[in-house]
DNA sequence: ACTTTTTTTTAGACAAGTCTAAAAAACGAA
DNA sequence: TTCGTTTTTTAGACTTGTCTAAAAAAAAGT
């Protein structure tokens, strides 16, 4: 069993989460912009990471997680959100208090752990943020029905069903307007020069701008 | 907050345990066994260490910890020993399956957390081992009444209070003889020439050899 | 197609933590 | 006290992950 550094792991996730909204490739400068460092770092990083067959890497071509790079991913991914419920539901932790503390948490090294931890928890499927949390197997149940906030239409009725869960001062608003996980709204208007959106909640309006727009995920009824 | 890497964790853990049984300095060659390195690594390590005020150093003298030294030290140990526990109580694991994991957890940097864990445990005394687990304070209850299975004299009754925790394998044998905190014994037979001891526990007679018998502490009924 | 800009890689440096080999200091026994 | 042994430190090297500065390749604009 191939034995990561912290670094190695944290690569592989950022690559895995980029993959995600991106077709084909993940470019260098990118990846240093996720990973908030340089350019260089990177690819320094992405030859040994190839080196290893996590992933598939040709100068100036961007790299590709392996089937060997996702499971590796994923199984980060699995601890990290398995780690945050346990916060939030065992310790009564705010969901905004938990992302970096799951950081550390999800390099934590012991398969036996993780499997008792998700049977502790109940074999959560989401996580306090509404992120799917992948299985044992590494298979990560899709969410279908969901859209983007800011991708909603007027007069859409909805329920929130996620948001990013990297920005502490982003939830804590939030929680201040007192939006959480399955909140009934209603979008009221979209403004199109600058794609904010009007919402009411709790017969009260509220209205994002379309960066905290992009952050929310919705159902629609 | 001064922040510290896993290793400068490990040093200052490993002082910390050597300091309890012997008087006065700690000397770089018992260190560098203790954690399995070389004295020359041990050398460097302390020379960082005394730079932060952490222990008093000075050259082929050994070293000894500061009051902040010794603070951060039993930070680490209450964490180390909140983990076990969770792991045993709440996790399910064996007393012999955590020390491991605990060794990565006890590096888990949030303090809120730890005392969250330790509100959620119902505030434990001592760990899965027997070994008590220092409070916020950072005070650590002492556990008196107790001696080592070794300096028990023949006829002595007495309960199993506490045993070594880093050894697997010791650890599955006294899984296998039905030996655990708690258990009363009484000394039968002790051999001067080989220190070796026989104890009679749930009506069976065990033999334990020096090694095994300084591993394991009792308190005298 | 040629030039300019952007992206990516290379080259060389550094800090942390480890190692081996050799030197220096301390210890201990005669 | 003196000489051999043990302990400890120093010197120099290596690995990992990072950085800056410069070179090279790719992309974009005219
Ligand atoms: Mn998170
Ligand atoms: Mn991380
Ligand atoms: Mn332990
Ligand atoms: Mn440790």
């Amino acid at each position: 069993m191939l034995r990561l550094t912290q670094s190695e792991e944290n690569y592989l996730k950022a690559i895995f989460t980029l993959s995600q909204d991106v077709e084909g490739s993940i470019s260098t400068n990118d990846l240093a912009e996720k990973m908030a460092t340089k350019a260089s770092s990177v690819t320094d990083m992405l030859k040994k990471l190839c080196e290893k067959d996590l992933l598939e890497y040709q100068k100036y071509q961007g790299c590709e997680l392996t089937n060997l790079g996702s499971a590796h991913a994923l199984a980060i991914i699995r601890k990290h959100r398995l780690w945050e419920t346990f916060l939030v539901d065992k310790l009564s932790f705010g969901w905004d208090e938990v992302h970096e503390i799951a950081e550390q948490l999800e390099h934590i090294q012991s398969t036996e752990l993780t499997d008792r931890l998700d049977e502790f928890l109940g074999f959560p499927k989401v996580d306090p943020h509404g992120e799917p949390i992948p299985g044992k197997d590494g298979r990560i149940e899709s969410v279908s029905n969901r859209i983007l906030l800011s991708e909603a239409s007027v007069g859409m009725k909805a329920v929130i069903m996620g948001v990013e869960d990297d920005q502490t001062e982003f939830l804590q608003y939030l929680n201040k307007i007192g939006l959480h996980l399955g909140t009934p709204i209603e979008v009221l208007d979209k403004l199109s020069f600058d794609g904010s959106i009007t919402i009411s909640m709790d017969d009260r309006q509220v209205q994002f701008s379309i960066t905290i727009a992009k952050q929310i995920s919705i159902k629609p009824l």
